[in-house]
DNA sequence: GAGTACCA
DNA sequence: CATA
């Protein structure tokens, strides 16, 4: 466990085999109850490269209408989404030294070919709380910089199993995926990487 | 703008 | 929607 930039809390090999394969498992059945949707950019409406679902009360989604935001509901088919996985939470309660719970558990699917553009988490309420993420599948590329985007950044690879916070001067650090390498896991028989972001979204 | 292009 |  170790610092790469001050706030950035990274974890390698934090999860077990047996503890990505349950996550994989309860993630099915999200899948299943709130099917992965394709967001789309405000005002623009492009196509994100990377598909989503949710776990949890609320979950992130963007629209060309709406834009970025947190609701209770699936966006296409206005289901709920379904419960935060059971480690998920237990993870949140040993890294995080904010003990209220995450609210949101975003599920971002990346194909081989998908990336995420250098952005800021910053549609929650409350800043105070870290956001932890759990990569599963294959590795990827990752990239953190400061809090504003003109700020220096570095690049790190991301494995099945590892854990990472942002936390502190980190919370609010632009941060984005390179690239996936594709076939570097066996978890997920159909290939890709699964990411999982926990998120206080409401002031506790 | 969590988009892209480009750069190192 | 909202901000750059």
């Amino acid at each position: 466990m170790h610092e790469i930039v001050p706030g950035l809390v990274y974890a390698p090999g934090y999860l077990s085999r047996e503890e990505q394969d349950e996550l994989v498992a309860d993630l099915r059945e999200a899948v299943k109850q709130a099917p992965l949707f394709t967001p789309r950019m405000p005002r623009t409406g492009k196509e994100f490269s990377v598909r989503m679902t949710n776990c949890g009360a609320l979950g992130w989604v963007s629209d060309r209408e709406r834009g970025y935001r947190y609701q209770a509901t699936h966006p296409e088919t206005g289901a709920p989404w379904s419960p935060m996985p059971r480690l998920a939470l237990r993870v949140w309660d040993d890294l995080s030294p904010y003990k209220h719970p995450p609210e949101a558990c975003l599920v971002n699917f990346y194909e081989a070919s998908a990336r995420m553009g250098l952005h800021q988490d910053r549609d929650e309420e409350d800043f105070d709380a870290p956001v932890v993420s759990l990569s599963l599948g294959d590795s990827c590329l990752f990239r953190i910089g400061g809090t504003e985007r003109k700020s220096s950044t570095k690049s790190f690879k991301l494995h099945s199993g590892d854990a990472m916070m942002l936390t502190g001067p980190a919370r609010l650090a632009f941060h984005g995926v390179d690239r996936i390498m594709g076939g570097t896991s066996t978890l997920l028989p159909q290939g890709g990487r699964l990411n999982l972001t926990l998120r206080r979204v409401t002031k506790a």
